[in-house]
DNA sequence: TGTACATCAGTGAACGCGCGTTCACTGATGTAC
DNA sequence: TGTACATCAGTGAACGCGCGTTCACTGATGTAC
């Protein structure tokens, strides 16, 4: 039994790294539904035939973008939320998901996009990411100063409101971004902790 | 100066509408960006070339969904929350997502998936439509028997959860149905009103 | 009334193009002994 | 050490296909007079 030498590996992976990187930005612009094998490889440098060395087809490559960038976004993001301080402000996930929207543009479109978007294979796949987030959340209402009686209920409200927030921040004129930072954070941090001084008239 | 005869023009607009309504169909399954002028006037049995008597591209159709589709639903949702009950609850509001989903459920797709897809002329218009409904919420936080500090906020707030709800919706299995409404109408009850009897422990 | 003409939604042929996929091949790099 | 062989990422040619778009045309239905 023969198999690759581990310098081989490492060309084929940063192939294929080039590849998902080329297809994240392309569905950025295009959308990933509408996006091609021959286009990826093009913008990869590879020729065409090339890119069923790496995966059978598209949707292929599109699960490994969720396993393989949007997941690690995910747990960062949990692990920010788990780790932090249990009197986490809201202003903090909003400059969280500023910093994201910042950092990877391509990707947080890609991830509100498909969670959404029209290939059911990848909505499933980003729920259970997603599904990740959700507990992080939960678990952070619960170790609060003003703790939410329905955790589970609050993480989901929490949740759609950072995705909510994902997906304008994205398509914010620069000029607006501190009012949106300013409004995501009261509205996260009122979800965290109902009653908060910042709900006070 | 000649005008075509009443007769004419609503031959015109019966063939338009269904070509509106085989993209909205094809649109639910494929994406809206990967669909094809040629696949839509197929399913609206014309000649491909017919396609240009009603658009002049794919984007023009998108945009009429847009206005001519999407427009009225959420006319009809802000109506029904301006005229409805000051203490009108979450759970009623609930069912008015869950209910347009089962009417409309393509229709549901196309507003939740364009809003965040690849479509920048789609999501701006998307955009405009749906600050209508989040004026309507804002105009409802202010009659209510809690009334929001800072309506704005909360009516942005009310807004997502509303999104992700009808997002939700679309994917979840009927045997949860129920779970998902009662979900809804707590977080969205307790967006409208907090404090209120929902979140007592 | 009849005749000439205008409008215009729908059509079929044709175009060039990019697509996904197959296939046999290359050449670098490994193992076997 | 040398020689024979295996692996496998990448390739270029070729295929059939559906795409968007153009063009000149048809035929139903209107108006002008």
């Amino acid at each position: 039994v023969l198999r690759a030498s581990p310098h081989k590996r490492e060309e084929k992976e940063r192939v294929r790294v080039t590849l998902l990187q080329a297809a994240l930005e392309l569905a950025a612009t295009h959308g990933f539904s509408s996006l091609g094998l021959r286009e990826v490889a093009r913008a990869a440098n590879i020729a065409p035939t090339s890119f069923y060395r790496h995966f059978a087809d598209m949707s292929e490559l599109g699960l490994a973008l969720v396993d393989e960038h949007v997941g690690p976004l995910l747990v960062e993001l949990a692990t920010g939320i788990r780790a932090g301080d249990p009197r986490q402000t809201g202003a903090e996930l909003a400059d969280t998901i500023l910093g994201a929207v910042e950092k990877q543009p391509e990707l947080v479109r890609f991830m509100v996009a498909e969670r959404v978007g029209a290939f059911a294979i990848l909505r499933e796949a980003l729920r259970k990411k997603l599904d990740g987030l959700s507990n992080a959340l939960q678990a952070s209402m619960q170790n609060r100063s003003r703790p939410r009686a329905r955790p589970l209920l609050a993480a989901e409200s929490a949740l759609a409101l950072l995705l909510d927030g994902f997906a304008r921040a994205l398509d914010v004129p620069e000029k607006e971004r501190a009012q949106l930072r300013e409004r995501l954070a009261e509205a996260i941090g009122y979800t965290l902790e109902p009653g908060s001084e910042s709900e006070r008239p």
